[in-house]
DNA sequence: TTCGATCCAGAC
DNA sequence: TCTGGATCGAAG
């Protein structure tokens, strides 16, 4: 053994069991183990698992595994990225190797699975087996010619477990182990010939070979190209591989391997167009923006712009400037799908240098941009929340566009926020980081008061576009009036105005997935789901009831299961709009947009094509109306429950509220045209509507951050989400109950700390799974983040808490 | 999380 | 005595 141990962190760990492991280098890798490479490693069982090298060790005097196996030839994550990974295990509560898996494009994961070779010759292994578990094993291994994977030997077994004879033939020396791994998605490579004589050489030995046709196409081909792929050889010349294989035989063309990406495509061009001027506001907004990147020290802005003030144009000119200065660019947008007018824009004044990564692409395409990024062929790297971890190199720049949006949050494991991580990357390369909003979060907005962000604002519209003229809907007195259904008066008398003018309108329903309830008009009953405490809702397809969580269906009864009395439906999803539109306008088309109708991947688009291109006059829909959309010819938007989302107990539902409507009456008259907005509300005094209804973020913000200051809720406080889930509800709720306290006693001496719970989540059970929270609450502080660890260890005792799991959220969405 | 070791009950 | 299943604890 050289001595030589390096500190790996392992993969499919729980966070508890995650620390730097040393392993033994043996001397055969010992120059290919580096930190930032992955390799398989023993651990626990016999299967071996993937890890990271996060650095070397010196000498030891324990008695350490091998490290089994080096899966990258060069280091695939580097300095940055690993401090990276090891900062957001301690503040997103994740292993390391679960950040490390969120920065790599999956077609970069391993999979890892053991091997197994005979060791000795094949009767003596056979005279040391014992029991027919140890035989069939054998039978597998020598009719695989001596090495066997794990699957084929579990193959031969078909339910049974060869673990304990594998375990034993192992044991005895009979058979030893290797790690056997593959990678997701291979290398595109191509096969491309070149010519090996000169063109008129070629040309002549094409004439003077009269009776090989075929070779004498591809050297005339050849001749006129220099070079090309075979598969374009053959495709032009109609030749076949082989005649291009003569050619190279014969030394006159050289074929070679060359490695090609799989670009996916944007629909756009690639010509490089000037970029559009500064309009005397943006270029101050510009030019202070550009003095913080100085280089010697990182910092952050935040632009604050209305809708159409042009923070896009600014965000070009930044990027031009940081790939002058030989740096790259990160952008981030909420979602792709929904911003293709900003990914033409891009492409057409940045051209090849740009690469894309969002979760729509393929494996081989996500991981392609991903190489073309680390070969520095792209410098500008536009994306959703993943992108953040895009290898650059140099970094200059990060700007995440419409930066208070939820999608920056990851839902699942590394719960990080893509904004956290960007503060990291910068801090590190002395970067600038750009947060860009018509309606910033209340947060941002604080830290750009007092001084931790610089601020800038664009309070003008572009060309001067005039912002819509908002009224507002008392439903309460439509409900007096007799109107129960969810279209307003007013609303109705600007949609007949718009149809006689030919103009279209959007109408919008604050509510997420849109669904019909079903209830007994006698006595109340609803519909359950036997595996979660959530109502089943209605899907005229089929007549059946389904559960939004599980999938849990059932056929709708006839009568009431429990009384016999007559089903009533309730609940105005968009279906239920598009119903009562269709009796209020008879023959008027109506596009609906909500999840149902988008569930086909890419008619997110299509959608707002044909709602374009045939000027469909009224498209209702969900929350994804509200982004993104530039059409000139719609100049009436109807926001029709706008309380809908105030009744959330979550400390940002105002927030979300305002952001929300202020956006959806951004969509209304872009353009030339004027254009004009209606707010329906039960609540029409309420202070977040009337201030989203002026467009006026200052009042808003001052309310609310001052309500923040009262309830010591964030800016003024950190949050953490502690979660149990298991399918027994009183160990879940004991688990939860005991982290409350351990929680209360760790953070006694804490002034403003305050731990709230055990509560159950909105839907308390989900697919059988009972799910409780404790929420924390207090001042940011190192203590207290690494006390929520200390908890997550606590919780984890499988004796007290058989069948819980659990896990924390840092700064948790709702 | 994943796996092997260990213990126990029931079958042969 | 063998075997399957449940349970527990450790992982370099």
């Amino acid at each position: 053994m050289s001595g030589l141990t390096a500190r790996v962190a392992v993969a499919d760990v729980t966070y508890w069991v995650d620390r730097p492991y040393t392993y033994a280098v043996p001397d055969k890798l010992a120059d290919k183990v580096r930190p930032g490479v992955r390799v398989a490693v023993p651990f626990g069982g016999s299967r071996p698992r993937e890890g990271v090298v996060l650095a070397m060790g010196g000498q030891t005097e324990k008695r350490l595994k091998n490290i089994l196996e080096v899966l990258d030839a060069e280091p695939l994550l580097s300095e940055t990225q690993l401090k990276l990974a090891m900062w957001m295990r301690e503040r997103f509560f994740c292993t390391v190797m679960d950040a490390v898996r969120a920065m790599l494009p999956a077609g970069l994961w391993y999979d890892v699975w053991p091997v197994y070779l005979l060791a000795v010759e094949a009767e003596d292994a056979y005279a040391k087996a014992k029991g027919a578990g140890e035989k069939l094993v054998l039978d597998a291994v020598t009719g695989h010619g001596g090495r066997c994977e794990l699957a084929n030997i579990e193959a031969v077994f078909g339910a049974k477990n060869p673990g304990p004879a594998l375990a034993s033939l192992v044991k005895k020396g009979v058979l030893r182990t290797e790690a056997g791994a593959a990678r997701r998605a291979g290398d595109k490579i191509i096969l491309q010939a070149e010519l090996a004589v000169s063109p008129e050489e070629a040309l002549h030995i094409a004439e003077k070979n009269s009776r090989a046709v075929r070779q004498g196409a591809v050297l005339r081909l050849l001749a006129e190209l220099g070079r090309a792929s075979v598969a374009d050889i053959c495709y032009f010349t109609g030749a076949g591989r082989d005649a291009v294989k003569r050619l190279s035989e014969k030394g006159l063309v050289t074929l070679s391997d060359h490695e090609v990406y799989r670009r996916p495509d944007y629909g756009v061009s690639a010509r490089e167009k000037p970029l559009p001027e500064l309009n005397p506001e943006q270029r101050a907004a510009f030019e202070g923006i550009l003095a913080l990147a100085d280089g010697k020290e990182a910092k952050a802005a935040l632009l604050f712009g209305v809708t159409g003030s042009g923070k896009t144009t600014i965000y070009l000119h930044l990027i031009e400037e940081v790939l002058k200065r030989d740096q790259s660019a990160i952008f981030l947008v909420p979602e792709i799908a929904l911003t293709p007018q900003m990914l033409q824009t891009f492409s057409s004044h940045f051209g090849d240098n740009i690469a894309v990564l969002h979760s729509s692409l393929s494996m081989g395409e996500r991981y392609d941009e991903y190489k073309r990024i680390c070969a520095g062929a792209a410098r500008v790297v536009i994306g959703t929340r993943s992108a953040i971890f895009a290898p650059v190199s140099n970094l200059g720049v990060v700007i995440l566009d419409e930066e208070q949006e939820d999608t920056y949050k990851s839902e699942n494991n590394p719960r990080y926020h893509a904004r956290d991580v960007a503060k990291f990357l910068c801090a590190r390369a002395k970067a600038l980081l750009v947060l860009g909003s018509a309606t910033p979060d209340v947060c941002s907005r604080y830290w750009a008061q007092t001084g931790r962000y610089h601020f800038f604002t664009l309070p003008h519209r572009f060309n001067a576009m005039r912002l819509p003229e908002v009224r507002i809907a008392d439903m309460k007195q439509e409900l007096r009036a007799g109107n129960g259904g969810s279209i307003s008066s007013l609303l109705r008398q600007e949609i007949a105005e718009n149809l006689d003018r030919g103009e279209q309108s959007i109408l919008f329903l604050n509510r997420r997935g849109a669904s019909k309830l079903v209830a007994c008009g006698v006595c109340g009953y609803t519909y359950k789901c036997p595996n979660c405490t959530a109502n089943m809702t209605y899907h005229s397809v089929g007549n059946r009831l389904m559960c939004h969580y599980c999938g849990h269906t059932r056929r709708l009864d006839a009568a009431c299961p429990q009384c016999g009395g007559k089903l009533t439906f309730t609940g105005a999803g968009t279906q239920k709009v598009v119903e009562e539109l269709g009796e209020l306008f008879p023959d008027v088309p109506v596009l609906r947009m909500d999840t149902d109708a988008v569930a086909p991947v890419g008619s997110h688009r299509a959608l707002f094509e044909q709602f374009r291109a045939q000027r469909i006059p009224i498209l209702v829909g969900t929350q994804m109306v509200t982004k993104g959309l530039n059409f000139e010819n719609v100049t009436l938007v109807g926001v029709l429950n706008a309380d809908q989302s105030l009744y959330n107990s979550d400390y940002r539902a105002g927030e979300r509220t305002f952001s929300l409507i202020t956006q959806v009456i951004g969509r209304s008259g872009r353009f030339e045209k004027p254009g004009r907005a209606v707010i329906q509300t039960f609540t029409p005094e309420n202070q977040i509507i009337l201030q989203a209804a002026r467009q006026d973020y200052d009042g808003f913000y001052e309310g609310e951050i001052g309500l923040r200051s009262v309830t010591g809720s964030p800016p003024f406080s950190e949050m953490y989400e502690i979660m149990a889930t298991g399918a027994d509800e009183s160990t879940v709720l004991r688990c939860c109950a005991d982290i409350r306290d351990e929680m209360m006693r760790l953070t006694r001496d804490v002034p403003g700390a305050k731990v709230l719970g055990p509560a159950p989540l909105p839907i308390a059970k989900v697919m059988g799974t009972w799910r409780y929270r404790v929420t924390v609450c207090c001042p940011a502080s190192r203590e207290i983040r690494a006390a929520v660890g200390r908890v997550l260890m606590l919780a984890n005792d499988g004796k007290r808490y058989r069948g819980v799991s659990v896990y924390a959220d840092f700064d948790p969405l709702d």
